[in-house]
DNA sequence: ATTACATATGAACATATATGCATATGTAGC
DNA sequence: GCTACATATGCATATATGTTCATATGTAAT
């Protein structure tokens, strides 16, 4: 039975949106360097050779989307992937 | 033994491709819409209440990418998704 | 050949989006 | 307090992108 509904509006608006965030290669950059551990702001520009005011931006965006955390360590901001089980 | 290496920019040049298309609300309703079976172009249309004319622009973008792929069956031509191992 | 139907293409346009610049906010030390 | 460092935010802008309209191309039947 390969019966297949169409999956609801609003989950079409999400996994969209979703995908459309992961369509950029400055954030599939960003989060790929996120990936194995998490990043302050500063590194994740420096490393990726990305102004501060574009990753912030970016992150931003990324955040919304609770496709990744920002943890505040004195001066710095840390970036992780918020699914946990994705870094393992 | 987490090491991971970012990966080179082509791939994620193709991913972030890859996800960009996705990442559009009226291209992701026409693959689920293609998911369970081959559907001609006005079928898409009508049964999305798309105009033939955007579903044609979206369909062009996803075979450019080798998303989907179209055979012709006298005037119709339908489309499919084009990992066939995704359908089943 | 002409007509009808199905799909594709090109131009135009309005909106979305990525990026940079300037500046604000937050944090720590003097 | 002030200064230095790290990050975030708002505005401006150039480019990208989704959609529509008009038209072209392809296919089949008469």
């Amino acid at each position: 039975m390969t019966e297949t509904h169409a999956p609801p509006h609003q989950d079409i608006t999400i996994l969209a949106e979703t995908f459309r965030l992961l369509g950029d290669p400055t954030r599939l950059r960003i989060l790929f360097f996120c990936l194995p551990a998490p990043r302050s702001v500063g590194d994740i520009a420096d490393s990726l050779e990305l102004s501060q005011t574009l990753v912030s931006h970016h992150l931003r965006l990324l955040r919304g989307a609770r496709l990744v955390r920002g943890e505040r360590k004195a001066k710095q901001v840390f970036y992780e992937l918020s699914d946990k089980h994705v870094s393992g």
